[in-house]
DNA sequence: ACTATAATCAAGCAAATACTTGAATGAAGA
DNA sequence: TCTTCATTCAAGTATTTGCTTGATTATAGT
């Protein structure tokens, strides 16, 4: 129970914490959110589940299937494209975007499984 | 090319539009994207980091890693809590924080993977 | 019971983000 | 070249989110 001794003297674990700050230094925590971020809105988390469902889709498909407007659908395909979660490709006057790789498709599944198991567990 | 084709008529792929926001409607895209909301936070995603790295931390653990008061980490393990993504334990006056399950470490696993593919390829 | 301390809650301000609108770009066909 | 149309950009407003502060709760030791 040293843990709880050392806490309670010095309100934490110095050692313990000073571990993990430098680790947490090593690795890019702020890319990460700001990834996550960008996958953690409505629209944009239908638009990755809607490309792991279809390989490719253009603006407009994708602004019919939110039911949102192009421009909308734009800039939040902008959003996904900086973030390095989206690519696409212009044919003639139209923008097919899909996926920029396999971890988004992960990722979007584990979540969906995390939820599934957390919702049924109520 | 009959999707170009399609596309230029209507605007959009109506079959295509029609089955992906049926399946849309089958998965709980808005609880995995306030689900992903919770981490997408520079903070909470280093408590989760953390998180990954030591099985369970205090509330003054976490606020001494992250730099912050412990009301502020209280408030971030709390959304974290509600979003099932953590889970807490009280021993006498503390409170240690946990990992809810497996799933939330291979996310952050895999957006750290996918970050640090985005940056080398730059 | 009283005090000290870890943690939580609640309210308010500041900052970031989302959505809308109208204009601008750039490619295809007449 | 001119028009049309898919897409993108830019500016403004509305909403959401983050952080801070001070008060409150609950537990351990005296």
């Amino acid at each position: 129970m040293s843990k709880i001794d050392t806490c309670e003297v010095f309100c934490y674990d110095e050692e313990k914490v000073n571990r993990i700050q430098e680790d947490i230094e090593t690795v890019d925590i702020s890319g990460v959110s700001q990834m996550l971020k960008s996958i953690a809105n409505e629209n944009r988390a239908k638009i990755i589940y809607a490309l792991c469902q279809d390989e490719e889709l253009c603006v407009c498909d994708i602004a019919n299937i939110l039911g949102v407007t192009v421009a909308n659908a734009s800039h939040h395909l902008r959003i996904l494209y900086k973030e390095g979660m989206v690519t696409f490709r212009k044919e003639g006057k139209l923008a097919f975007y899909s996926l920029e790789d396999q971890h988004i498709k992960q990722i979007m599944k584990i979540a969906l499984t995390h939820r599934e198991e957390v919702t049924a567990n109520v």
